[in-house]
DNA sequence: TGACAAAGCGTAAATCTTACACTATCTTTT
DNA sequence: AAAAGATAGTGTAAGATTTACGCTTTGTCA
């Protein structure tokens, strides 16, 4: 039987990959996926997969993230679409590329998917990936480093409640430096995005600290 | 004879569309064509068109501007990608869209097409467009007046030399403000990104100005 | 040569950013 | 119960940046 969809030009395929980011153990990790087919089949690559014919290009990208690794509800953003016309060896395939940022607690990867084919890598030990990842990944940290310092990005990756010595440690972490305390907080509640929940959260063997919640969760405002 | 490029699964079609920005009479505007085809047959839209199977994206952008409405070397820059399922009536299409500005001096137009199907309209008098092509005018807009504010984008419109009170006036069209003199003149030149070309220009019944240069043209450079 | 029009220039006040160190509060150990 | 250990939490002064503000210069044209 041969091919049933039928055009009088040729069309590309569409496809979405995700470039997850979170944190842990101190250091910005990313998720990636162990192919299980052809081309660059035992390679890692980012999650990702080919546009359905009736959903959209987010849908894409979420539905694929979900079946992949079971993450969902991650802030998610489109971040650029490649098409070099050699970028995929089977046929053309332009890719609609998205970045996620994950909270740390938010981890229950491997439900939907082999254990061993889904793994957090740091990022400074991202291995050789498969087609144009690298490239897309490089992208990706760009754009979030950017982000930084004009949004409020650096907040999809708290938890629900998290006190300010967390947060900062996320800036740290993410700009390779340490922040002083008292400008940090100064800084941060001055931007008028975050509130304290009441509650205080015993982390560790000395005196609590006060949470703190977004105040607009679901929004990256501008700062600045 | 039946279509003859066939697929097992479903494909998509491809295409660019670019919203070229200039300034012109003190305001800001952008190049709209009149659509020779169906489906919304004559009436405004962006310029752009479908994929060749062969070329990169960004080389669509650029052919598809050059055919439809002569313009070339212009700065372009990849915008965002839609995709939603119902956007063209005849099938799916996934949009990837470019946005370029222009200096206000280089308007040779209508080389390429028919006088009166391609159209600069200020940005304040945009008519209903063709498919989803008003919400790509949102965004392009959006992405530009934010990128004003943390990068030198704003020197892309100017012509290759220009005075101070020009430069200022794009900023003072763009921010629909009023700016210092002094105060911007301290602060474009900070910058470290424009020089003085030695050249003064006549502009009026008044005083010459001295001409200045954007050290490096093809760079959009991050400031702050 | 006088009227007109934009060019070009500096300073002081206000705001924002940075540098910097000690006390408070809780847990654990003795 | 007291002391040690660990992070939480807090203010001020100096420096840098941003803002507000008006007059003199240099050309054209009548």
């Amino acid at each position: 039987m041969t091919d049933p969809y039928c055009y009088r030009y040729p069309h590309p395929a569409v496809s979405t990959d995700i470039v997850v980011f979170t944190i842990r153990d101190r250091r910005l990790q990313l998720l990636l996926i162990r192919r299980g087919g052809a081309p660059f089949l035992g390679e890692w690559a980012l999650p990702g997969g080919f546009l359905d014919i009736d959903e959209g290009l987010e849908h894409c990208a979420k539905r694929e993230l979900a079946e992949e690794t079971g993450i969902t509800d991650v802030y998610l953003e489109q971040l650029y679409t490649f098409g070099r016309p050699d970028r995929d060896p089977r046929e053309r395939v332009i890719s609609v590329t998205y970045y996620a940022l994950s909270p740390s607690d938010r981890m229950a990867l491997k439900a939907a998917s082999d254990a061993d084919d889904v793994r957090w890598f740091p990022f400074e030990e991202i291995p050789r990936l498969a087609f144009d990842h690298n490239q897309i990944v490089e992208h990706a940290h760009r754009r979030l480093i950017a982000k930084l310092s004009y949004s409020t990005i650096a907040f999809q990756f708290m938890p629900r409640t998290f006190t300010l010595s967390e947060l900062q440690g996320v800036y740290e972490i993410l700009r390779h430096e340490k922040l002083d305390k008292r400008n940090f907080r100064k800084w941060i509640l001055a931007l008028d995005q975050i509130e304290p929940t009441g509650e205080k959260r015993r982390n560790g063997t000395h005196r609590p600290a006060m949470t703190y919640r977004v105040t607009n969760p679901d929004r990256v405002e501008f700062i600045r």
